[in-house]
Order: structure tokens, then sequence, then C-alpha cells
DNA sequence: CTGTTAGCGCCTTCAA
DNA sequence: TTGAAGGCGCTAACAG
């Protein structure tokens, strides 16, 4: 029996069809199967290409698309890093984000790295695949770590982490940052306190830095800050730091889950629905503050255009440019601030 | 030149490493360094698998794990089926589910499957993996579907669509419904209005009957009914219907976004921080139910429990057989019950 | 314990 | 246009 070439009647049964099969079925040679069942243009006669389809529906055929990507260097898997899912700020961006990748023809691999010990595992224990780009949202993934671990040039950095050699997204947040502090300045806002999160992340310094540069132009005394980690649970333990005696004008949190969770310890002393001993503002502009409950101002960006740029990399033919894509951010004003 | 047999020096430098480069610098056999290299144990002397880890280090190796799974018959992927990510009724389940399928040692592959025109794209594309399991939330697939969609017979339904060839998991909802009517009855409800979702999904119908089943059993008349689409907005078109002249003493909505739609269309009118006119349940028991503003009594199951029913399936040895396996819900009292 | 050999399923030269 | 042959990277079976 040589290579590739079996009797199908003889075969386990149960076993999936292959090209093989239905190369014999229709009474050619592999090549010409391939061929017909290519979806780009090749030399077949019309009457053989019949003749294979024909074959591979009677059979039910159904390409091994690994077995496909050993030849063509390409698996058309994506990979998207996260720490958790609960850092997908908002599962919007998420969604559009996996429905786009699925219609460039890709499939998405859902990598969650928990902590920097499982980027590790995953390097030592090689259990990567080779993908053909791979997405990083989490914090505890740098560049060249990701390159290696999934064995592909093309690594889109959305976490700051970027060098350059890959190509980065990134959300310009001084402007909508700057936004939300001019205009509590024009409200009358004079001291101001900060709920910031974890600050080991890159992206929370730089915002962080922000935070500070705009209170200062402002003229704005920042007279309080309170470390969280961007959780609901921090931001309740922010209300009882910051919302005592002198409590600040205005009160920034760099994420709206934060913001969520003071508001929610103020909730009982304001019937009006919004607190009245100083404004809040947030960071995200999450789906969830357009529910009454969460009247939060915030600062976010297009989902939309975040999303273009990914793609843009994505489908980019020159996969290993370290460019790095900038998106605008703006402040939206509710009714805390 | 023959088979799969290079010189290093001469080939193109950035190509990936395969092993049989790594043989070649170790100065030993392909199989011996696919042995050196194996998990599992196998036999090597431990000098040439020093040799083989060595040359491995040095070269910067990494198994291809696509190549792996062709010989090996299994790809360690499972494909995770979703409509849309919105449906992810609480994040903490799915987080916890991925991190346990990670933690077997196989990866996720995400696919986002909005409509029943997309299950026959893929039929019809032929682009999907020959993954080794497929876990199914989205209404959108039957489990023949998907098992021809992924040629794979190890395909978990938690849509309810599932057949004798395919295990389940389902919660079992006549419990915790049950659970919640009765506590009703106890508090003096006597009319009741029901919010539900799209009843295209078996899982809904299921549920409705639920109620209406309970409903009866306590001596509670049903006396409205609202169809919505399991969405925060339909909740708040629920509430301008249900909540006017002749409101019912209690309210059951069949998600928690729709109790939540409608609290916020209520809000105002209750200063106490919950509805005086009726009692509101939901169903799901988010983690969002915890925050302040949205203390609705509602139906829930453990998610430990159901994600480890599923983990239970995808290790099972006999990967076809179809066995149901029932999760327990239980009512949870807040506020607005 | 070792290396040789034969594939896994597919695609792509390459002569004909 | 066609088919034979070789190879993608790896592992398993088989002699030694």
């Amino acid at each position: 029996m040589t290579r590739n070439t079996r009797t199908p009647g003889i075969a386990d049964p149960t076993r999936q069809p292959t090209i093989s099969d239905v190369a014999a079925l229709a009474g050619v040679s592999r090549a010409a199967a391939s061929r017909a069942l290519s979806a780009s243009p090749r030399p077949v006669s019309a009457e053989k290409r019949e003749r294979v389809l024909a074959a591979a529906a009677e059979l039910g055929f159904r390409p091994n698309i690994l077995a496909q990507s050993l030849t063509r260097k390409s698996v058309n898997l994506v990979a998207v890093l996260v720490n958790h899912l609960h850092d997908l700020s908002d599962l919007d961006l998420f969604d559009s984000l996996i429905a786009r990748i699925q219609g460039s023809g890709k499939q998405v691999m859902f990598v969650r790295v928990g902590d920097v010990a499982s980027v590790q595992d995953f390097l030592r224990d090689g259990l990567a695949y080779h993908v053909d780009a791979a997405i990083v949202f989490s914090d505890f993934a740098d560049a060249a770590s990701v390159r290696e671990m999934f064995r592909s040039e093309r690594v889109i950095m959305l976490n700051g982490r970027h060098d350059a050699e890959s190509p980065a997204v990134i959300a310009d947040e001084a402007v909508g940052i700057h936004q939300a502090i001019s205009h509590a300045a024009r409200q009358g806002v004079k001291t101001a306190a900060l709920v910031t999160g974890r600050s080991s992340s890159l992206v929370e310094q730089a915002r962080i830095g922000y935070y500070r540069a705009a209170l200062g132009i402002e003229g704005i005394q920042l007279i309080r800050t309170f470390q969280g980690d961007y959780s609901y649970e921090s931001g309740r333990a922010a209300a009882a730091a910051l919302c005592g005696e002198r409590c600040a004008d205005a009160i920034f949190c760099t994420s709206d889950a934060m913001a969520m969770g003071l508001l929610d310890v103020q909730r009982k002393d304001f019937p009006e629905g919004r607190p009245t001993r100083f404004r809040l503002y947030g960071y995200d502009d999450l789906s969830l503050l357009s529910f009454e409950a969460y009247p939060i101002s915030s600062i976010g960006y297009d989902h939309r255009a975040f999303v273009d740029a990914i793609i843009a990399h994505l489908t980019a033919s020159d996969s290993r440019v370290g460019g790095v894509s900038h998106i605008a951010t703006r402040f939206t004003e509710r009714l805390t601030g």
C-alpha cells in the first residue's frame, strides 16, 4: 500500500474522509482533487472538477485545516491574550473585535494569562501554537515574550509594552483626561482626589501622569490619592477613605468600576440620584453607564476606531513594521460631573 | 538532500528551527530528539537527552503543535460557541471555564455564531478546525451540526439542543423558580406579571413553562405577560407596559438584565432603594446584583458545579456517551423580593 | 536504548 | 491540463 493511497471500502469507516478518498472516488489523482477543491482558480478541467466536487459532497469531505496549514504556512488562527475576562472593560469592544477577526476568515484563540508565571509556563512547556498573529491585552506580557511564545512576528500590543518590532494600538488618554479636568475647572472645582489602579501597569502609570499634569494646568489642587486596583470593591474602599471630613470638590477614578463602587457607598446620601458634595469622574465609558443607576461622567474612546486599527495591523502586508496607532479619547458628561 | 535533512548553516536563518535542526546539532537521530523532548518518559539515554535539551535550548526550538497533532490525532483545541459575548450571563462563569480548560492543557478557540446563517457558512466554507471538543452556548446550533462542523464527537451542549449522541449540561431551572415563587406566595403575593425573552429558544420555552406551573401550584394568578429579549432595554419597555394602573403584586423577569431595566425606570419612585408597589424577581443571579444599585432577588446556579460538569464531560474517557448532567438552581433573596 | 522508515493530510513543484 | 513525487514537522512502529 503506497503512501496516502487507501482503499476506502476496507479502511476504518469511522475515519474522516481525506482528499485521497475523494480522489479515489472521483477517479483522479490527489493533486487534481486538491486543485479542484482549491478556492483560488487552478488548472483543472471542468469535467474533473465536477466529479471531484460530487465525490467530496458524497463523502462529506471537509479539509483538515491543520494539515493545510502545515504546507501553507498559515494557520488562520489569531491568539488574543487577556489577564482575566473581567479586564475587558467593555464586552462590546471584544465582541466586535472577534466578529471582525472571524470576518477576515481567521479564528480566535483565547488565551487567559492570569499572571507572569503563566507566561513563563507557556514558554517553558512549549504549549503555544504557531499562530498567525497575537493581540495582547494582558499586562503580563511584553512584545518579545509573545513573539517567542507564538512564533509570530505579528504581535499587536495594546498594553503599552510594545517595542520597535511590534505594532501597537494605544488610546491617546491625555486628550480625554484633559477634557474632563478642564470641564471640572469650569464648574468651579478647586480641589481633587485621585483613585488609581495598580501602578505596576505602564498604562496606569502614564494615565496617572496625565491626570496630574492636567490638574496642574487647570490650577486644581490634588489633595488626596487612593490606590485601588480598578475593581468595584476598591472603589468602595476609596469612598471610605476619601469622602469623610475634608472631601475634595471632585473625585477622579481611573476606572469606571471604582467610580461605581464609590458611588454606591454614597448612594444613600443623595436621593437626587447623584452625589452633591463632590463631582465624580470615571474612566472607560462603560456601556453600563448608560443605565440610570450609574450616571457617571467618564472618558472613553471610539470602539470602532480601536477595532479598525487592530484589524488594520492584522491585515497589513508588511507584518513586522512596528507602527503605533493612536486612538483619540473623549470626555462624556453625565449627571455626576 | 533527503527528506527532512537540512544543513542548518545553509538554510534560511529566519526559519524556525525544527526538530531536525535540534537532532543535527545534538548529533542524534530525529527520533531520538523527539523522544528526549517528549513530556512522557521515553527510552533515551541520559547523556543523549542532555545533549538534545542543550541543542534545543541553544536553537530556541519550540515544537510545532500543529504538526504534532497531525500524528497524535489530537489538537488540544476546544471550541467554544457563543451567540454574542453579551449572552454570557456572567463573565465569572466564562472566566473560570477558560481557566479550567487551559489548566487541562488545552487551548480555547472562541467562535462567535451570531445567527443560523453563520453556522451554515461554517459548514459550507469548511473553515472549521478539527477540534478535540466543542462546548456550545449558542442557541443557533444543534448537536448534529456542531459535530459535523468540527468533526468532533465530543460536543457538549449547554443550549438544550442536545441529542442522544452528545452530552449536555443543563441547569435544573424548575427548582429555583419554584423556590422564588413560593417565597413570593409566603410574602402574600396574589397576582403576578411575567417578562420573558425570545420564545424561539428552547431553554426559554421551558423556563416559561416552569414559571407558569409554579405560579399555578402556589395559587398566584398570572395577570399579565410581556415579551422582551433578555436585554436591559426590553426590561425598560416592560416597565412601561406593566407598571401602570393594574400593577401585579410581583413581576418575574426571565433575565436579570430585564429586571434591571425595569428597576431603573421605576427608580425615581422609590427613595428607599427598592420598588414598593410590587416585588421584583430576576433570573441569572448576575454578580452585578451584589452592587447596591440592583438589589434584585434572583435565581441562579453554582458556577463551580456547572464548570465542573463541563470539564467532566470534556475529560471523560468515552467521548460519545450522551449523558445529561443536571445542575441545581437556587433562589437568592435580596431587597426587591 | 537506538536509528531507520513510514506515514499523519495536504499542497506544490515538476516533468510530461 | 495532468499525475507522480517530494516535503511541511513530527511521532510511532519496527528492527537492531
